[in-house]
DNA sequence: TTTATATATTCTGCAATACAGAACAATTGT
DNA sequence: ACAATTGTTCTGTATTGCAGAATATATAAA
């Protein structure tokens, strides 16, 4: 268990990264940054210059501003080929897109989110965008209702009494529907979204456990809502449930029958 | 330009989690590490501790030891959609394996080696497994020989002078050779890889220029040698020139006409 | 061109912080 | 049950990172 505080400029230095990633903007001015963070101009300028030199910065030279540096790459590599839960899964998905040819995504919790740990695409398929490595909420997608059903009561209670964010008229916003519709995903033993993060599209997830009550993460099928009906018609629903409890069983050597 | 001290802790942090990559081992205790970076003890515990609160590294609760954290792979996610090389390129990447259904790399310079920043795999290719943020010397491969071709030749005096590892009985590990090799590639503006960094393999690559004697990137077309000599009789050299040409000119806005 | 303004980068002394060593806790093996 | 190994906490101190000021550089205006 972590106590210890942390170390100030390792926690300065990645917060320079992420901003990166949630202004969404490519390019700051050390100005920007020592701005959106608060610190001290020079202090900034230190971090942003040990960046540059470790690589995982990299200066424009026309306007001198800042942006990711490449090498940050490397890591997503060696994640994937390191994780056991992405592993493990991988072929999985590959099994599920080739059936229904539709996308299939792997993902975890991430304190009170999910994040998109790996995924297979249907060929072709403009129209889903998620990238490996984003985070959404759990409350409207079906990934992160199969993770958020297997919680803590604590930490679910929490979830429930948090903003829920309205992103499609289908939202789940109201904390006591929210509520009912997880006491019916853990009886279901899986769940949908019905376009509630983005309309047009529907999903299927089912959660892998890797022990009594302990999801390691949860597979999903995402397609336009028309084709998702149609593969739920051919058995879509209790294949992903049987290729989640053969996950279990492979990886993480559980056998989960008794949790269906 | 950059000149001041690094700050110790984030060099310290960055080479912990570089150590996951290095080591091609998934897990390290705290004593692994600290006497491999000859980092005391402590020391170590804190850097660790700090990257593990924040999501780039992760204990496991087994065996206690720690693990690269799923957090760094949404900095793939944005590099990919925040770099202009990346998004300038990748539609072509798509262009180029859609024509000749191989594997299509594009990979930028990185301290005297390539790193790959994309690339549009070959449908149902098991036999290139190169991974994006992956690191290869410049003398072996076809991307690194353009990337060397137009480099300072000061830079590229130091590369004739470094260890020329081998990789197959192909790689060319003799300075003399490796600097003639080079000079016909300037030549002939486009180099290739004849399977000397795996046998089997043979990659023809192209540089993109944006500006004079400066290479932005470069793209390569890898596969098969049958195949990849199919390609080449079927005019592969001229249409990666022509690509070439065009991603500097409506990506870069520079005419590299003259520099073919 | 010169001047003014804004921002990047360097310099410097001080104080806070990260560090090393030792102590302690927890786990493993014998 | 004991020893050995390794993870985690504690603590004083020296180092390092920090803030503010100074300087360089770029941009805009006059």
């Amino acid at each position: 268990m972590a106590t210890t505080k942390n170390i100030q400029s390792i926690e300065r230095a990645f917060s320079i990264l992420e901003l990166f990633q949630h202004s969404g903007c490519a390019e700051h001015s050390v100005k920007e940054i020592s701005e959106a963070l608060d610190l001290n101009k020079s202090t900034t300028f230190g971090l942003i210059n040990t960046l540059t030199n470790l690589g995982y910065l990299q200066q424009n030279v026309e306007n001198q501003k800042y942006a990711l540096g490449l090498k940050l790459l490397s890591f997503s590599n060696t994640v994937k080929v390191q994780n056991i839960i992405i592993r493990a899964v991988h072929p999985y998905l590959e099994q599920i897109n080739r059936k229904y040819g539709e996308t299939v995504h792997c993902a975890v919790a991430q304190n009170d989110g999910v994040i998109y740990v790996d995924k297979v695409e249907a060929t072709g398929s403009i129209y889903i965008s998620t990238q490996i490595g984003t985070r959404n909420d759990l409350h409207c997608t079906g990934v992160g209702k199969c993770i958020l059903a297997y919680l803590p009561p604590e930490d679910q209670e929490r979830i429930y009494a948090s903003n829920l964010k309205t992103m499609t008229y289908n939202t789940i916003t109201n904390s006591e529907q929210l509520r009912e519709e997880i006491r019916k995903v853990r009886q279901a033993g899986y769940a949908m979204d019905n376009e509630e993060i983005s309309i047009g599209l529907t999903c299927v997830a089912v959660p892998v456990f890797s022990g009594p009550e302990t999801v390691a993460c949860a597979i999903s099928v995402s397609g336009m809502t028309s084709r998702i009906r149609i593969a739920q018609e051919n058995g879509l629903v209790n294949e992903l449930k049987w290729i989640a409890a053969s996950i279990s069983k492979n990886a993480f050597d559980y056998d989960c029958s008794r949790d269906i």
